[in-house]
DNA sequence: CAGGATAAGTCCTCAAGAGGAGTTGACGAC
DNA sequence: GTCGTCAACTCCTCTTGAGGACTTATCCTG
């Protein structure tokens, strides 16, 4: 026999799932709920909880508590890494099993509006090892947030790193003024003589901390996917670190491995 | 003016933070946090659910609450789909910024127990989509459960699909009794004459639905990663579909993008 | 007609308390 | 010494009640 709170959010989750209660649809009120389940109006907070916490509703002050709609999602995939040419070669067979969501949001680079900002920073112990670097030498941050058009709260986060004593050759690199990094990173770095030769991107998903709550708009109940990218060029020297927040409701993460024989 | 709450909360993260309550700790009891407080039991539990969902601490009903360790996390990386010599060119800088959890864990292979079981299942919609054959088709599901040796609670999920008709030639596929899959999947397709060219891997991170939380014995607060798996054979076929459910606290993925300029 | 005040409806905070259920260690019976 | 019982401690459930804060629509004022 499960709790009275447990049998309340059984029979709200099974409404939802059965589609009685549609996305968008608000709820009863909580004195409603309490009367319909005949019970007190915390213990119809303690049920709805519970589905807040498994993302199938939203609550909302003084509104009411409405069924979430399926987010919107954005695709990223390994082959932006790529050049051009090496992207046209998607197949059918990619379409088919990824191309979906990115067909169903309608979505394009050009809803997106990016931010970026520059500072000069001093490595910590962590990424002096990564870059085998001493400690406190000078970095290159780049800050960016990414937005849709007319949102206020960012997509995502991302802080990028590089030593700034191999791209000095370029200054062009350190200006502000100028629209970051045209042309993407990898071909700005072969600008300053560095050639990438591989990305390792290694991730995990946890529950957000509370400034990522308020810097991401997050609801409650969801979790963020924490992304390092590390870019290593031809010569095996990490040249790149870059750590990416990214809300895990509204993110869909492609790898595509090409397998090898010999 | 924060809440009551809001600041309790704040205050034990802080004291989390700083160290002054280890990992392994366990608090004050709830009655004795309200009298610290100058509150009721319901205000600190309200407090302390906050610290629940972030992943911080730990319930345990009877034994108290406990400041929770940072998880062992299991490493996954894309290389896996590689042949073993392929492997070895991993180079220093891929141990530096991607190695150091396993080496922190000690865990091997060794240490994981697999189990499996199979089943021919009709194709769903949706499967039968991204397999290009007739819906209600007839597939071989092979479940995969991986766990710790002494450990009751699965460490994931995963389900995979193959057309059954594709791999009828060698009924050894077929075979219950037999270690599953020796050699991986990529040589048992060989044996059947399904050359795989690339495995493109698509994921997510959302709060786990009750049966995961049951299923894979998650804390509260936690989310899953759940990864699809396709693999695409060298004529462009959908070959393997596998959906795989980790825990997002204890699974840490890796994904290796090589860099081609032509 | 525009703008602000108001009222109703909503969810949120906080309190105090009773009883229940799981865990642990101490104690006593055997 | 071993085992089971029991008491103490823990977190969990649920109740009742009061007031606060946010949102929206309505109504009144200018």
């Amino acid at each position: 026999m499960a709790t009275k709170y447990e049998r309340i959010a059984d029979a709200l989750r099974e409404e939802i799932r059965a589609g009685q209660l549609k996305p968008g649809t608000r709820l009863p009120a909580e004195t409603a709920l309490a009367e319909q389940y005949d019970t007190s109006v915390p213990t119809i907070r303690q049920a709805t909880g519970v589905l807040v916490a498994e993302g199938l509703i939203e609550k909302q002050h003084g509104r009411g508590t409405f069924v979430r709609k399926a987010p919107t999602r954005v695709v990223r995939d390994n082959a932006r890494h790529q050049w051009e040419k090496d992207r046209a070669r998607a197949s059918e067979a990619e379409r088919l099993t990824t191309g979906a969501t990115e067909r169903d949001t309608g979505l394009t680079i050009n809803d997106l509006v990016f931010e970026a900002s520059y500072e000069q920073v001093p490595a910590t112990a962590e990424l002096a090892g990564m870059f085998g670097v001493p400690e406190g030498a000078t970095l290159l941050q780049r800050t960016y947030r990414t937005r849709y058009r007319e949102e206020r709260t960012p997509l995502n986060r991302s802080q990028s790193y590089l030593v700034l004593d191999m791209i000095a050759s370029n200054p062009d690199l350190l200006r502000e003024d100028q629209e970051p990094w045209p042309g993407g990173t990898q071909n700005q770095l072969w600008t300053v003589g560095i050639e990438l030769d591989r990305v390792v991107e290694t991730f995990q998903a946890r529950p957000p901390t509370p400034e990522e709550v308020e810097e991401l708009g997050l609801p409650a109940g969801v979790s963020v996917i924490i992304l390092r990218k590390v870019g290593i060029d031809t010569t095996d020297r990490v040249v790149e670190v870059a750590d990416v927040v990214l809300p895990g409701d509204r993110t869909e993460l492609t790898f595509t491995t090409k397998l090898t024989r010999w």
